[in-house]
DNA sequence: TACCACACGTGAAGC
DNA sequence: TGCTTCACGTGTGGT
């Protein structure tokens, strides 16, 4: 414990751990000062100290330590370069600011690949495979399914509805209690056009009314 | 001044701040001694004296560097909590472990983000208004429009052809040169059917073929 | 023996 | 004048 130090003025030094303050040689207090600038002799001081190394300080730790500290506050550094919206500059509340971003981004990441999994064999097309009569391979959620006949080809595509954009007027003509007659397609260059052909068994202005009504439901729901 | 900065390697400052030990008042070295030594409650220190104390050290100084201490610790506990991967490690390297986290959840979440964006607005459905004769309201890229003709409804909707399921079909039909004579589309309760009715100047059978490869093409390519 | 990573008390700088 | 945050040197326990 408490190892005191060399004699010299010492006095009491007992316990006290760190306590070295070594002594206090009246005048030198200023020296220490402009030591700063270059000198590296440490600390004002004292006469005899033990050269040895005995004591005194195996000044490699310190220099241990030193590198220590850098190193660490180089790391501090970097994570204030890439976590955002750095509030405060203390290292307490950059950690906080930096655990609170990880779990944000966590719990972002998680979402987008749940709603990805929910619809999203979407971008995941279906491969395919050549049988006999017809083809037909499935992939993911998917299918694609090619059928020849008199010189016409017929591509019969399934794929699940909620991952298709006209899911939701698909579900608002149902809850509008009408059926569909006829749902057709056509595709440009850019865009896909639908149209659906609706019959209700109520009169026709009720059942647009519904139908507006269901869209707009849904578009604040989703 | 000295301040030194610890730039670059370190080492030559110094100067040795401490050693000041301000007024040599010899007994209250012990005395501060012992308030740590045993006193030593850990949290709610506040106890009396000190308030204004004469001199010694303004122990209260030497708690608030404690809690503060304490706060960042709790911070790196807290940290290694959301951060996976930590092989024990001391603090530097699960600061690194961190950074590297953090970085990597962002690119993930960007390569997500594009993503999603490219074929992305499939999620967001288009909210309705009325209008005279029809109705049309557009929303993000997609557009929804109701018509009333005799006894039928017909609901035209118009979406990117990149966030549809069915686009790489197209996109595959228009690459074997082929053209769609008709598009129908029925759905289920939990699936949608398209029918393409396809027709190509050559033969059947090599425009099957060339289907068949393009669709493999686009399933590796997704 | 020496090394490593910590936590501690302490002086100083910025409000 | 307070209070807060920081870097420093140092003691210590674990390999």
């Amino acid at each position: 414990m408490q190892i005191d130090f060399s004699g010299a003025t010492s006095r009491a030094i007992i316990s006290h751990p760190h306590s070295v303050e070594s002594e206090h040689s009246d005048v030198e207090a200023s020296c220490k000062e402009e030591t700063v600038g270059l000198l590296e002799d440490k600390r004002p001081r004292k006469r005899g100290r033990k050269p040895a190394n005995g004591r005194e300080e195996p000044l490699n730790h310190v220099e241990a330590e030193r590198q220590r500290r850098e190193k660490l506050n180089q790391r501090f550094y970097a994570l204030r370069a890439v976590v955002p919206n750095i509030s405060k500059m203390d290292k307490a509340s950059l950690l906080g600011d930096a655990i609170a971003y990880i779990t944000e981004l966590q719990r972002k990441l998680k979402d987008m690949e749940s709603e990805k999994e929910r619809l999203g064999s979407v971008s995941r097309e279906p491969s395919v495979s050549e049988a006999n009569q017809y083809t037909e391979m499935e992939n993911q959620d998917s299918t694609i399914d090619i059928e020849t006949v008199n010189n016409e080809i017929t591509v019969r595509v399934s794929c699940p509805l909620n991952s298709h954009p006209a899911s939701r007027i698909i579900q608002a003509i149902k809850d509008a209690e009408a059926t569909i007659v006829d749902a057709k397609m056509a595709s440009g260059t850019e865009r896909v056009f639908h149209t659906f052909v609706v019959k209700s068994l109520g009169p026709d202005r009720l059942t647009k009314e519904k139908l507006i009504e269901a869209f707009s439901h849904m578009s604040k729901s989703s």
